[in-house]
DNA sequence: ATAAACTTGTTGCATTTGCAACATTTTACA
DNA sequence: TGTAAAATGTTGCAAATGCAACAAGTTTAT
């Protein structure tokens, strides 16, 4: 995936970080990163670990609506965060750098030339965004758990160039990833491999066809 | 919905556009826009009218990915449009203007203050898109029919800050919107309407709870 | 090392859903 | 304005799915 300061050099990443007057602070496993953060218009770098973005439903169900990884980021540009609803939990131990959404266009910062590189990889980063919600979209507007495990594992063998691949999740994840009840989804992927389409051993998945 | 020159003066535009040596054409309804134009690293904007993008299924199926209208943007940042399969067809009459990737970031352009306004629009943009997208995942992981149409109406109705709201699209593309079955969701709304959470009136609706 | 937590496999059953098919109304456009 | 196309409403039925519940295996944390 794709870094925020990627292309450029660590002494300017340095001093990008400061002109921004970015904010790195390290959390533990499994904290509230949101409980101390202004809400408002802010952009948060995964430097290294993972989060949740948890939406926690009126009636006390928990959705996880993203997990973002290092080099991702998430923030108020791309996600509504005002809600009180919308926990960000790291899942490790986790290193963020936040930023004001107005610093990024700051009158100091514009006067660099490793300026241009930032807001391109920050344009990039927002478009695989993008394109990676697409296909979250076209999966889940499968009608079928069959259709949907099909396509998932056609995107996974598309993405590895071969007909086998392993499991980026747990299959318990791969079931709230495409939205279906897991044990439906385990009997469907049983048929399948009775049915000779597919082969799987453990996480490790082989198309036949 | 945001547009990619707002607050740039009219004549900063026709100077932006110029630096950007974008090209503006007009189209006439139901024409395959991408056609003639090279699928690599392009922003397209739509000036005036709305566009579909168009996903042909190697089984002579279409699903529209995405209805993009005035102000919005689409092009190889924040779509996978090498694939022949997606073709983008115009709705109505539609003018088009057309930006190398590239160029958005030409030694030319970066002189000019107006330049900081329009990569800011263009970050919005990205990051409203990754909003609606999120609302759309949303729904779309709701289990039963029910949840996705009373999910889709509370949104709507927090959107209008009313009870009342007139759906902006039709039944038929609510159903795929949601992608449910079109009489499997009539069904549903009956069934709202019978237990008395809602009320409807062709495509006004009323939320009753 | 061991308990607790999580993952995986499985099954019966009630419910929901998609599908097909048709009638009726509304809209688009030549 | 007349006609074709699209949208809407409805229903029966078979198939797919969610749910609940449980057993067994694996991982994690102390």
């Amino acid at each position: 995936m794709q870094n925020l300061f990627e292309n450029i050099h660590p002494r300017n990443i340095e001093k990008l970080k400061r002109i921004l007057q970015a904010n790195t602070i390290r959390y533990r496993k499994n904290v509230n990163v949101l409980s101390n953060v202004n809400r408002e218009d802010f952009i948060a770098i995964i430097d290294s670990g993972s989060v949740q973005l948890i939406y926690n439903d009126y009636d006390g169900n928990k959705t996880i609506i993203e997990e973002i990884s290092e080099g991702e980021i998430f923030g108020s540009i791309n996600y509504i965060l005002q809600a009180e609803e919308i926990t960000c939990i790291t899942k490790e131990e986790t290193q963020i750098t936040f930023i004001e959404y107005e610093q990024i266009t700051n009158d100091e910062i514009i006067k660099n030339d490793f300026y241009i590189i930032f807001i391109k990889n920050l344009i990039k980063i927002l478009g695989n965004q993008i394109t990676s919600k697409n296909s979250r979209i076209e999966l889940l507007t499968k009608r079928t758990t069959r259709d949907k495990i099909l396509e998932y594992f056609k995107m996974q063998s598309q993405n590895k160039g071969s007909k086998s691949f392993t499991l980026p999740m747990t299959f318990t994840e791969l079931a709230n990833y495409l939205s279906v009840d897991r044990s439906a989804m385990t009997r469907e992927i049983k048929n399948l491999k009775d049915e000779g389409f597919i082969k799987t051993n453990g996480r490790k998945i082989t198309i036949k066809y």
